[in-house]
DNA sequence: CCAAGGCCGGTTTTT
DNA sequence: CCGGCCTTGG
């Protein structure tokens, strides 16, 4: 379970002398496994320390290491050391690990979580000083999303023009730097037809009449409160005498700046991180942090990870060649002293489809014993893309030749709709004033609560100050509703009503009154008599849910562990393949990974590239570095020429990363798929694909080769027929020599429209809209 | 009040 | 091409 110990798995437990048992039960011998870098992070208590960590270097080995020596060591009580990380996943490994160096269990750590559940935990403590009370909930993105409709709705903004979710993502990236409505720099203040400061303020107004908080909040809200209550932040810079912190790269600036504000003074500091595998920008992530750290914290002593543990040579050689394209970075040299391996193989396949059928053979060949080649379980091999699209694919493939995979990061169980909607009713059952909640469900399932009665019963709401459901009571019992709306709302208030006195009898089980919510609600019945084809599964979700419940002790404590740990919990223990995105990917290690889809305006991205120009493309580097570094064994990365996007044929370009790969530690399989065995396990892969044409290795394939040369030799006939740019800003004829963004020169061979067949040089033949290219000397 | 059709948008995603 | 969301018409 994760590392938010909000409920008090933990987080209650006595302060116990744990470093003196430890010592009892266990020699030292974790200072012994270490290399002499890792050993100098671990021994260098004092004082910030930077941990530069490459890719596979053991680095939450020695992070969990330093914890078990400053425990060891006495230097610290188990409740004066503050470890951060990012994800429930890493509190929970991190944990694990503690335990295992020092044998025995860590109940009392409390302060080792994520940075939303420490401070969750925090704000639950002093959550009056933001004027909040201590039970606030925590809204997710969609709770939020709703509510930022309703103010602008309210606000009388054209929603579709303004979107709530731009207003929320502006907001979020405010709140991702730390600024509160009345800090946003007056040269922001234009965002959102310059409404968004003061609908960010209303907002926020919002929240804290609902006692309501986001994700964003509980970082921010506890910066103001360690910001302007000198005597609160007294308090926890001694108590948390060591600070760890894992992932640096990923922190945003509210990160930054609160763990500015608790390690001044001791400036015991540690930071973990890889400059190189920042990837999270688009989400307030800010690398500056780690590029930054000596200034920020003079005197740090800056530790170098470089031995890698977890790639063979060619893979590691290939990534670092790869990686040394991008320019803003603080450089590590990776080694390894694992034997020889592999190289990293190419493969270039002619579509999409194929793509999948080769990869779904290659897996095949390496289940059973190829002679001479290691097998691999299917639990040992991942397939990385980088946009949840790709993946269909594969799960198209699989599923016909029945090799089991598993999605992982997908839609997760608890944003799932049926599992959303009850747990809105778990949530009014519980806290009857839990409005977002009762707006879900109130017409769910159908109960003849339309836009009107539902608009009557938020404007009594509003302006008698009370909640929806108590509204809702008013107004029925005062026969002020439609009737059908009326007599639904007496029986829905009625219900509540007993399943609240239900929720507060602690002699009643809690597992019983969830199952009967969902069935006298009607909810379960909803989804059993639809028909859509994923209801079943629905209902499948919805037993689950209550499964689930059985290791809490009430809803009110799943509730809260839900909010913050959305996680579908439900592992089996088959084996089976992993497809997941690159994202999704980091801090993971498979013995084989592939990596396919390597096609400009794939990966990288074009949305990338076009709105973050160099720094996008060199978060996608890291992407594809992070991709590569995975892999133990064999790595193996293909791109498809044509590719099926948003129902159109798209003829694609290698990566640019595959060209960035040094040479010498790739292996160019030769025509996969045609019987051509170039890599070792191609002979058994699907010859459906044998026929097609340009299926061939990247630099040497006919199609390719044709590509190339195509330019050279043919030159256009001079037309007659002419397109006019709608926009006006050039027309233009066959024979033309035009420029493109993205697929650079070329020469306008026919022109239907506006829209223009070129022959470009590198690219060859597309089919492109006149506006998208410019008349080669106006090229810049 | 609800179901069917039109329209837009469409990377990555944890908490 | 697909899904979500909103509008429209019954």
């Amino acid at each position: 379970m994760g590392g938010l110990d909000e409920t008090g798995t933990t987080g209650s437990g006595p302060e116990l002398p744990l470093s003196a048992r430890a010592k009892e039960m266990r020699p030292v011998t974790y200072l012994d496994e270490l290399n002499p870098a890792q050993r100098e992070a671990v021994e260098t208590l004092e004082g910030p320390v930077l941990m530069l960590a490459g890719a596979g270097t053991g680095k939450t080995k020695a992070l969990t290491s330093r914890i078990a020596h400053l425990l060891n060591t006495e230097t610290a009580r188990p409740n004066q050391i503050l470890a951060v990380t990012f994800t429930n996943r890493a509190a929970r490994e991190m944990k694990q690990r503690v335990q295992q160096l020092l044998g025995m269990t860590v109940e009392g750590m409390p302060w080792l979580g994520t940075f939303h559940s420490i401070c969750a935990k925090l704000l639950r403590r002093h959550a009056e000083l933001v004027g909040l009370k201590s039970n606030y909930c925590i809204l997710d993105t969609d709770d939020q999303k709703r509510l930022l409709k309703q103010i602008i709705i309210a606000e009388n903004i054209d929603e579709k023009k303004w979107s709530a979710r731009l207003l929320a993502h502006i907001i979020d990236e405010w709140k991702n730097r730390a600024l509160t409505p009345a800090n946003v720099p007056l040269s922001e203040s234009d965002a959102f037809n310059h409404r968004a400061v003061p609908l960010y303020a209303l907002y926020q107004e919002r929240l804290k009449t609902l006692n309501a908080v986001d994700f964003g909040d509980l970082l921010l809200h506890m910066l103001t409160v360690l910001q302007d209550h000198g005597d609160v932040l007294e308090n926890y810079r001694r108590r948390f005498r060591y600070i760890l912190v894992d992932e640096y790269q990923d922190t945003n600036i509210a990160q930054y700046l609160w763990l500015r504000l608790l390690s001044r003074g001791h400036g015991n500091v540690c930071c973990v991180g890889d400059d190189d595998q920042s990837i999270y920008s688009w989400r307030g992530a800010n690398v500056g942090n780690i590029l930054r750290f000596e200034k920020d914290f003079p005197g740090a002593k800056v530790v170098r990870l470089e031995q890698n543990y977890r790639s063979t040579p060619h893979i590691l050689a290939a990534a670092s060649g790869l990686i040394a394209a991008n320019r803003d970075r603080l450089g590590k040299t990776l080694f390894t002293e694992l034997g020889d391996g592999e190289k990293v193989r190419l493969a270039s396949l002619w579509e999409g489809e194929d793509e999948a059928r080769w990869i779904g053979g290659e897996i095949e060949a390496m289940q059973g014993g190829i002679r001479g080649s290691r097998t691999f379980g299917l639990d040992e091999i991942a397939i990385l893309v980088r946009a949840t699209r790709q993946m269909r694919a594969f799960e198209d493939r699989f599923l016909a030749i029945g090799l089991p995979y598993r999605v992982i990061g997908g839609p997760r169980f608890y944003e799932r709709q049926e599992i959303r909607d009850a747990l809105a009713y778990f949530r009014v059952a519980c806290s009857p004033t839990d409005d977002l909640a009762f707006e879900r469900i109130v017409n769910t399932p159908r109960r003849g609560v339309g836009d009107k009665a539902q608009q009557a019963i938020q404007l009594a709401a509003r302006s008698r100050g009370i909640s929806l459901l108590e509204s809702a009571r008013a107004l029925a019992s005062g026969g002020q509703l439609a009737a059908r709306a009326g007599s639904a709302m007496t029986a829905l208030v009625e219900r509540f009503d007993r399943w609240h006195r239900m929720a507060l009898s602690p002699s009643l089980s809690h597992i019983e009154l969830a199952t009967e919510i969902l069935d006298e609600s009607g909810y379960t019945e909803m989804w059993t008599l639809a028909k859509t084809p994923d209801a079943s599964g629905r209902v499948e979700n919805l037993k689950e849910l209550v499964r689930a419940l059985e290791q809490f002790e009430n809803l009110q404590g799943f509730l809260e562990h839900v909010a913050l740990v959305m996680e579908n919990e439900s592992e089996s223990s088959e084996r089976k393949v992993s497809i997941m995105t690159l994202h999704a990917a980091k801090g993971l290690e498979f013995p084989a990974v592939f990596l396919p889809g390597w096609e400009e305006g794939l990966f990288p991205h074009q949305l990338s590239l076009d709105e973050n120009g160099i720094k996008g493309l060199e978060e996608e580097r890291r992407l594809a570095y992070v991709g590569i570094t995975r892999a133990e064994e064999l790595c193996t990365v293909s791109f498809a020429e044509n590719r099926l996007v948003y129902g159109q044929w798209q003829a694609n370009l290698p990566s640019r990363f595959i060209d960035e790969l040094p040479e010498a530690h790739v292996d160019v399989l030769a025509a996969p798929g045609r019987g051509c065995d170039g890599g070792g396990w191609s002979e058994t892969a699907d010859t459906g694909v044998a026929e097609r044409a340009a299926s061939a290795d990247v630099y040497n394939s006919p199609g390719w080769k044709r590509l190339q040369a195509r330019s050279a030799t043919s030159r256009p006939v001079p037309g007659r027929r002419t397109a006019v740019d709608l926009n006006a800003t050039a027309e233009f004829t066959c024979g033309d020599r035009v420029f493109h963004e993205k697929f650079g020169y070329g020469y306008v061979m026919e022109v239907t429209g506006d829209k223009l067949d070129i022959e470009f040089e590198r690219a060859g033949g597309k089919k492109v809209i006149a506006r998208f290219v410019v008349p080669a000397e106006r090229a810049s």
